[in-house]
RNA sequence: GUGGGCGUAGCUCAGUUGGCAGAGCUCCGGAUUGUGAUUCCGGCGGUCGUGGGUUCAAGCCCCAUCGUCCACCCCA
C-alpha cells in the first residue's frame, strides 16, 4: 500500500457527523442576518499581501508571523486571508458599493492563520462576518450587537456568553494614552512579566490583559484609558448602552478590551464564554471608522463583528444544544430482492421523491442478502422499510413495515406514496 | 516560537518486574427458504506513529523525529 498523505496540521476534516451541526449553524445565521435586512457577499481566499499588511496592522502578530504568504508565479506576493474584513472592504469599495449609501453584508468561509492549535484554534478556522458601512452613529453598533443576541438566542446559548463592552475612543486620543501608559510602565520595566516588556515596544494596550500577578499590581496605578476618552467617543458610547439597555441586552463593561486588530476605535466588543478553555471569544468585532480610508477609499464609518464557526459548533455540542431537527437520518428505507424488484424500487423511490421532496429516502444499492439489507434499515434509523421482491411484483403490492413497532403490512403500489406521505 | 500530556485493529482502549499482540464496538458470514435493534457461534482486521540504540529477548527502557491534544503567546 502506498503511504497514506494526512491533512496539513490545523486544518481539519468536517465529517459528515459534524457537517449536519455545521448546515444547522449556518442555516440559523443565514436567517437571521437576512432578517436584519444583510446581504451575503463573496470574495476570494487569496489577496494581495498588502492589502492585509494595510488592513490589519504591519505590527500586529497576525501580519507578522501568522500569514500564509507565498508567491505567485509573476513574483507577486499573495496571502491566505488571516481575516475577512479587509477583504470585505477591498471587495466592496471595488466595486462602489461603498460611495454615498450605506450597506449591511455578511461572508462566511475559511481563514488562515498560521499558529500552533489548540481547542477552538486551528490553522484554518471558519468565521462569519457581518459588516456595515457608511453610518458612523451608535444605532448601527446596537443593531449589530442586538442582532447578534437574537442568534444566541435561537441558538439556545443566550446566558451561555456573555457581552463585554468597551469604548477605545479615536485614534488620536488612543495615541496619546498609549503615549501616558508607556511613559508609566517604562518607570517599572523591571517588575513587568517578559511578555509585557516585550508588548512596551509592539503593542503596550495588550499589557492591561495580561495575567501576570505583579503586571497586574503595576497596573492599578497606571493611568487609565476612560480618562483620554474625549466627548464624542464617550457620548456615541452612551448612546449604545442606552439602546442595549432599552432591548434588555445585559453587558459588562470591561474597560481592559482591547482589541487586536489595528482598525478598531470607539466602540469594541466580544461575546465570551467559561466553557471553551482557553479560548473564551466566540464573537467579537467594533468599529473601525478609519480603515476603508486606510485601504484607499473615500472616508467611510462602519462597524462590524466576526464568530469563529469552530468554537460556536463546540460550544453548541459541549451544552447539548442541537436540535433532534438538525441531525441527519432516513425517513424511508427501500430494499429489493430480485432483479424485476430491484428496477421497480427504482421507480418507486423516485414517485416518492417527486411528491414528497423534504423526505430523505435511502434506497439500498450494493447487494447483499435481505437480512443484510433489512440491517442496514434499521441502522439508517429510518422510520418505515418498503420491500419488494419477485412476489410483490407479481401481486402490484409492497411491503410497508414500521421499523419502531415492527408492524407490516402491504399496499398496493399505487396507493404506497399516497399512504407513507400521510404518514411522515 | 515555548512548555507539558498522549500515539497499540476502522473506532474506544487494556497490555503485569522486558518473555508468543488482547478486549469491546464496527464490519462480514451462520443459527429453517424473504425480515432489522436483543441473544449465541464463527470470521476479517496490527510493520504497537517512524528511525536508531540497549538487551538472549522491546508495545514496555534510552535517544531522535513526526503526529496529536492542552496550555503560553496571540486570536474567532
Amino acid at each position: 500500500m502506498a503511504r497514506k498523505i494526512q491533512a496539513i496540521r490545523g486544518m481539519n476534516d468536517i465529517l459528515p457527523d459534524q457537517s449536519s451541526v455545521w448546515l444547522y449553524l449556518e442555516k440559523t445565521v443565514a436567517d437571521v442576518v437576512k432578517s436584519y435586512g444583510y446581504q451575503q457577499i463573496r470574495f476570494p481566499i487569496v489577496e494581495n499581501t498588502d492589502l492585509f499588511k494595510r488592513g490589519v496592522g504591519e505590527t500586529t502578530d497576525i501580519v507578522e508571523k501568522e500569514m500564509y504568504t507565498f508567491n505567485d508565479r509573476n513574483g507577486e506576493s499573495l496571502t491566505l486571508r488571516p481575516e475577512g474584513t479587509a477583504s470585505c472592504v477591498r471587495a466592496a469599495d471595488q466595486a462602489g458599493l461603498l460611495f454615498n449609501q450605506t450597506q449591511r453584508l455578511w461572508y462566511m468561509g475559511p481563514m488562515f492563520r498560521y499558529e500552533r492549535p489548540q481547542k477552538g484554534r486551528y490553522r484554518q478556522f471558519h468565521q462569519i462576518g457581518v459588516e456595515s458601512f457608511g453610518m458612523g452613529t451608535a444605532d448601527i453598533d446596537a443593531e449589530l450587537i442586538i442582532l447578534s443576541a437574537r442568534l444566541w438566542q435561537k441558538l439556545g446559548l443566550l446566558g451561555q456568553v456573555e457581552l463585554q463592552l468597551n469604548t477605545i475612543g479615536l485614534a488620536s486620543e488612543r495615541e496619546a494614552y498609549k503615549a501616558a501608559l508607556v511613559d508609566y510602565l517604562t518607570q517599572f520595566k523591571d517588575q513587568l512579566d517578559e511578555d509585557s516588556q516585550r508588548r512596551l515596544g509592539t503593542n503596550p494596550l495588550r499589557i492591561l490583559d495580561s495575567k501576570d500577578e505583579a503586571t497586574q499590581s503595576v497596573l492599578k496605578e497606571a493611568p487609565s484609558l476612560e480618562d483620554f476618552i474625549g466627548e464624542e467617543s464617550q457620548s456615541h458610547f452612551e448612546r449604545l448602552q442606552t439602546i442595549l439597555k432599552a432591548n434588555g441586552i445585559s453587558y459588562v463593561i470591561n474597560r481592559r478590551l482591547v482589541r487586536g486588530l489595528d482598525y478598531y476605535g470607539k466602540t469594541v466588543f466580544e461575546w465570551v464564554t467559561s466553557h471553551l478553555g482557553a479560548q473564551a471569544t466566540v464573537c467579537a468585532g467594533g468599529r473601525y471608522d478609519g480603515l476603508v480610508e486606510q485601504l484607499g477609499g473615500k472616508p467611510t464609518p462602519a462597524v462590524g463583528f466576526a464568530m469563529g464557526i469552530e468554537r460556536l459548533v463546540l460550544l453548541l455540542e459541549t451544552l447539548d444544544l442541537i436540535p433532534q431537527s438538525a441531525k441527519f437520518s432516513a425517513d424511508v428505507f427501500v430494499v429489493s430482492i430480485g432483479d424485476d424488484a430491484e428496477v421497480a424500487s427504482f421507480v418507486l423511490a423516485e414517485k416518492l421523491r417527486e411528491v414528497s421532496p423534504n423526505l430523505v429516502i435511502l434506497r439500498h444499492c450494493g447487494g447483499g442478502s435481505f437480512k443484510n439489507q433489512m440491517k442496514k434499515a434499521d441502522k439508517s434509523e429510518a422510520r418505515f422499510t418498503l420491500i419488494l421482491g419477485q412476489d410483490e411484483i407479481d401481486q402490484g403490492i409492497c411491503q410497508v413495515k414500521d421499523m419502531s413497532t415492527g408492524e407490516q403490512q402491504s399496499h398496493p403500489l399505487h396507493d404506497v406514496v399516497a399512504y407513507l406521505n400521510s404518514k411522515l
